[in-house]
DNA sequence: TATTGTTATACTCTATAACTATA
DNA sequence: TATAGTTATAGAGTATAACAATA
């Protein structure tokens, strides 16, 4: 048997990911209306996630340059699908959030999503899925 | 507890993937001195794990468009790290490897890579570790 | 001084389609 | 016809640095 090193968790991963995109993108007409592209879906599911959040908190959960950040909400600004809004607490902070449109976007996206990782994760049972997420979880 | 949906893997992954790629840029100085970039830098250690195979196995196993690996494999074998050989088998197939340079390269990446990895790891033990292994493998 | 966000620039990655050559 | 690879093009993602405004 081959020897697994932990460096081929990279190629694992990367595989992974490669793997949603190329699923999504075949089906991308059914929901992407928008065309917010991947790194849209990425931050509208983000969102999501997580609320109503600053441009840098969205930034550093998404491990990407803040410069980024105000690229692609401007873009989904534009869309109509998240809002920016000042914070009341510091002049600095802009805070984002889904629009109504945006929630609605994202519903479609994340049901797009699900259908893939399900195909994806076909190869392992409800509970090895559920350990995946946990140790996931734990190291992210 | 908030509920956790399969498609809270895509977040993971993601997040996992671009933790690798920052932790690798911050050191980036000291292992690419070639300056494969990320892409050059997967195609690299795929290599290193496949030995010698076809491009449009490249392309199957990094899930990427074999257009790309046309322009990627050119590239390093501009830069003397990969070798083109044709199959004598098959005339269309063309059969590509790592060079006694890209072994050096590659072996210097993945070093760094499993610097990064490490570091990522460090709230799950190694049979969890193993056990994440396991599991991916079995997915992708 | 440090932090949040913006802008500008250059570079890399990616998808797509049209093409050649071999099977 | 089908498959392996190439080329060209446009678009998306990314890193970096310089900047303004607020803390």
């Amino acid at each position: 048997m081959k020897k697994t090193r932990d460096t081929d968790l990279a190629l694992m991963f990367d595989r992974f990911m490669r793997s949603i995109h190329f699923g999504l993108q075949q089906k991308a007409g059914d929901f992407d209306r928008k065309s917010v592209g991947p790194g849209g879906g990425m931050l509208l599911m983000t969102l999501a996630d997580a609320g109503q959040v600053s441009q840098n908190e969205l930034s550093r959960r998404m491990v990407r340059d803040k410069s980024q950040m105000t690229r692609m909400i401007q873009g989904l600004e534009g869309k109509g699908l998240v809002r920016r809004e000042n914070s009341t607490s510091d002049g600095r902070v802009v805070m984002v959030s889904l629009t109504a449109e945006g929630e609605q976007v994202v519903e479609e996206l994340l049901e797009a999503v699900a259908d893939v990782i399900g195909d994806l994760l076909a190869p392992i049972s409800a509970n090895e899925t559920q350990l995946l997420k946990q140790l996931l979880s734990r190291i992210v």
